[in-house]
DNA sequence: CGGTACGTTGAGTCATATCAACCATAGTGG
DNA sequence: CCACTATGGTTGATATGACTCAACGTACCG
């Protein structure tokens, strides 16, 4: 459970330009501002966990969740990441299944939590409210089915290449050119599916060959070209 | 393009019952059946190539589809399997994007063709489609995140386990026990992400170890607590 | 100051890919 | 009818990418 703070109104919410959002009415925003909860979360909480029956959705304002699996042998599998506009949650609602992956919080949050009958009502009611979340699962379904893709026939060198970018896309750098999305070895292994160690090594090559600096967690983009070469893409 | 048969009525249509199509009223399925084009295709025949601008999506009445990707190299994955009552092409007239997939015919098929006006005006019109429609789409995203898992985390012969038995459940097998879907290697090589030749040892190991029977591409399972115990289920 | 989490490096092993040869079957055209 | 070709299946030998295990360094924190 996040720590509850002032409640801000929808009306003034940054995600009201969101897709999502956009085609809502005064009433129905009203209905979500009295109903939502805000809340923060820490760097290291875990929002909710892999088998917990969902009691609602939550919209992403600030920070950087991990949403991942949990393996056979405990070890997890990063299968994408929320930051600001994003929402998560919203799949085990609507498939009325326990939550299939678990989300912690990488970068503190502040989060709405909006309760389960609010999504079907609008999804029932609203017809391009309906359009615009099945959009955003056709987005996810079909990044899913390039990433199976990738796994499956990718060395983990290529996966980490393109890994890196796709961070860089996401996140963006500062002026410096660093990622601004700050990971553990581990949590990148984690993405790519290998083992620590072999990031490790990667990362050192990569360096060695002039396509990245490293830093500590800092990873900086040199050569985005010879990425791009690496990763076949 | 697929051979047009005689046009059958939605109303007598084995899908009618669809937990996607069960919400329809009279007028709309009325409205499906005068636009909806119905056709048969040969094993072998491809439905849609990746990169195609969909012009609708497809309703599966009969027969067998193979969905997958082509990667860098030019190896396909196969990301699932459509089968009777199942809808393919979807997701790409709601993201209005070209086709992530292609589709490849496994059995012959009877497959209705419904053009994407259609598609549209249900989901904005109709909540409970646009629900069902969610839902299913929520599915398959869940199984795709399993999917991603165990491409990165299990080993080829876990996996090969697990995919064994998926086809079992999926497709049944017959009177004596043999797997209802009949693959080349190379499919299941495709399925699995992984070389050909790997799939041929696995299999005969599987075989020596009397887990399954095989005789050409059919596929008996005799021990499927002891596949259970390899897939890690 | 010791503890804990993260990062790094080396050495050895193993699962899986790759390459190559060969067999079986079925369809094709002269 | 036979040679020809294509496709799928099988097996063996060899190479190697990636994992595992183990040791050790580093940094931060109470």
């Amino acid at each position: 459970m996040g720590e509850m703070i002032d409640q801000p109104s929808c009306e003034s919410c940054i995600s009201r330009t969101h897709p999502l959002f956009r085609h809502l009415n005064h009433e129905e925003r009203n209905h979500i501002s009295l109903h939502k909860i805000t809340e923060t979360y820490k760097r290291g909480s875990i929002i909710y966990r892999e088998g917990n029956r969902m009691k609602g959705f939550f919209c992403v304002q600030k920070g950087i969740i991990k949403v991942f699996k949990t393996g056979f042998d405990g070890k997890e599998q990063i299968i994408r990441f929320a930051k600001s506009g994003d929402i998560i949650g919203y799949r085990s609602v609507i498939s009325n299944e326990p939550a299939c992956t678990s989300t912690e919080v990488l970068e503190d949050c502040i989060v709405c939590h909006i309760p389960p009958g609010t999504l079907m009502t609008l999804i029932k009611t609203n017809g391009d409210f309906a359009f615009e979340l099945m959009k955003l699962t056709c987005k996810e379904l079909g990044e899913a089915n390039s990433y199976i893709t990738d796994i499956a026939q990718k060395t983990v060198r290529e996966r980490l290449a393109e890994i890196l970018l796709h961070l860089k896309d996401e996140f963006g750098t500062d002026e410096t050119g660093v990622l601004k999305i700050s990971l553990t070895r581990e949590e990148l292994s984690n993405i790519v599916g290998t083992a620590t160690e072999s990031i490790i090594r990667l990362l050192s090559e990569f360096k060695n060959d002039h396509l990245i600096a490293l830093n500590g967690r800092k990873i900086k983009i040199l050569d985005e070209p010879g990425l791009k070469l690496i990763a076949n893409i």
